[in-house]
DNA sequence: TTCCTATCTGAACGGTGTCAAGTACCCTTC
DNA sequence: GAAGGGTACTTGACACCGTTCAGATAGGAA
């Protein structure tokens, strides 16, 4: 059934050999007529799943923020209620980006940042930030120890620390031989030492009260 | 004589014609075609001063990384000796990015990471780790009262969040209208919340004893 | 069966990075 | 000042790219 004329899911085909391919290369590079070569298909083939090469980015893209979500959930979850789920989050953050790096590239493509060229990916993307804001706000984290503007400096240096963390890793540039220092070979292992540096600082700095 | 045959300096009006050209672009979407038009030369003129795309864009990385090795010295140098030294760093480091976009993005394009193929590359970046780590391990900073690994574990903590954030407000990510808390519409304010949070964290967990 | 519609192909256009060969200029040497 | 040599540039070509469009094909509906 798969040497037909029609595919069957070529849309999803498609998604597939692209993502198979980013794992090598980054999201500007990946040649839509190499993918449709890689699906079996014509160059133009393509076009009738999606309206440009962006679009099947952008595609992948939104399926990269829906499995974020779900992983951060999934920490969240296991680590308990309490200000144990920042530290829970970053590391979610930073293992997502090591197992899916493919997508991880394309969510952060400078040409999917518009939000009125792909609101797909826009809404999928705001979808993350309430549900960490509301992790934030939860009584059991800072509800009560910490009024609205520092909640939000700390999740934007969390979130700082987990993207530069996870770009890093991603990009190999956190690796042993990259710095004058000593680091694990093993990027998970950096990924726990990080983030846990980083809750040991938070434990420290603000005591449960 | 500008519009004589031979352009007199074509190697470096390239370069700049490159980062004006960046500022809008990403380094993927550089066409070296544009470049020379820009530049008022034939396509093919670039190859007589750079093996390729990816060498003009290895020497505006070189330059990029120079740029931000003098911003941080400069930032350390202000802060005078002491802690103060690392949350200087990583506002230095960010506020390079905010003010040399189109260096920064070159900087960590994906395809310049190869040590091999741009050793000169690869230099200066080291250059900018030996010069931090010197910093983290003198006896004002943290020489004293940490041993080597947590030293080296903060080290990595603070590069992550510095990288982050340049990286968030750099693509635009950091901006008021993204997340569901409120910020500064100054990237720049954002950046200091966000370093001193940092730096009063750092000063709480670790008083000076 | 016949027709309709979604799906896919083939050829084409303008743009790209890169290279080989040719050309214009500057500098040295007589 | 003229001749020669070498460097800086141009021209033209190649393969590949994203994208478009007219036409071929297949599967389902009538």
């Amino acid at each position: 059934m798969k040497a037909s004329y029609h595919h069957g899911d070529l849309r999803q085909a498609l998604v597939d050999a692209s993502v198979r391919i980013l794992a090598s290369r980054d999201a500007g590079d990946l040649s839509l007529r190499e993918v449709a070569r890689q699906a079996g298909v014509s160059a133009a083939a393509p076009y009738h799943h999606f309206g440009s090469k962006l679009e099947l980015l952008a595609a992948i893209g939104v399926q990269g923020f829906a499995l974020l979500e779900e992983e951060l959930r999934e920490a969240a979850r296991h680590a308990g209620p309490g200000r144990a789920t920042l530290e829970a989050c970053i590391l979610g953050y930073v293992r997502f980006a090591l197992a899916h790096p493919s997508h991880f590239r394309v969510m952060h493509h400078p040409e999917l940042r518009d939000p009125e060229a792909h609101p797909d990916l826009h809404e999928q993307r705001q979808g993350i930030w309430r549900y960490l804001g509301d992790q934030m706000a939860a009584p059991q984290s800072f509800g009560s120890s910490l009024d609205a503007e520092q909640r939000s400096n700390l999740m934007a240096l969390a979130w700082s620390t987990a993207h530069g963390l996870a770009r890093l890793l991603v990009g190999g540039a956190l690796c042993p031989s990259a710095p004058p220092f000593p680091l694990s070979d093993d990027p998970d292992a950096v990924a726990r030492t990080v983030a846990s540096t980083f809750g040991s600082l938070l434990e420290r700095a603000l005591p449960t009260k």
